[in-house]
DNA sequence: GTGTTATATTGATGTTTGTGGATTTACCAG
DNA sequence: CTGGTAAATCCACAAACATCAATATAACAC
């Protein structure tokens, strides 16, 4: 595509950005995308070494984001990520 | 690649996505992209409707994570992007 | 019901950010 | 040298952010 980003696109790309904007959250993605699934945030906090809130505050950005979604199954959570909204920065990287 | 990020290529990763991690530098980078050269600063100053010195700011952030590039002749300030960073972030998302 | 576990939210704190007015630096033209 | 212009830096301030302890919510086991 070569078309002008519309002001709704910039604002999009700068939030994803914005939602890889750190540290923690690259690594919870790239751990996500690995996985191709689904993964517990129980497993994920083994993973980091950065306390609970921390750690749901960063999901809940990336969730925010529409980076990543969550399915709730009995007590736990199960993050993954959805493509669709990496896919969009990329196309634009590209 | 299939390894893992080392911690040195989670940092650099967040940092370039936090550098696109604004309207106004998503906007900047596409401007900058699209030209395939340089842009002076005076013309970039027309395009965007912002003040002097916060044009500046972005572009220093842009240029401190390694997402842009200047080159100062006469009294002129030209910006051009640097592909290989966007590169890194674009291969981490494929 | 009580107790336990998984996750989210609240509240507080220190840090970083975006913004623009005022100033400075650097370069050019007389 | 003086005057003008381009761009960066300084300064202040409000908003957003990352972090974690404490608390709340929700689902399970008994």
């Amino acid at each position: 595509m070569d078309v002008e980003l519309s002001s709704a696109d910039v604002r999009s790309l700068s939030a994803i950005a914005k939602a890889l904007a750190d540290p923690v959250r690259v690594q919870l993605v790239d751990v996500l995308r690995r996985q191709a699934g689904e993964i517990c945030v129980c497993d994920l906090q083994q993973l980091f070494e950065i306390s609970q809130p921390t750690l749901s505050h960063h999901l809940r950005k990336l969730r925010e984001a529409g980076v990543v979604g969550v399915i709730r199954r009995e007590q736990w959570a199960y993050y993954y990520v959805q493509p669709e909204s990496l896919e969009a920065l990329k196309q634009w990287l590209t």
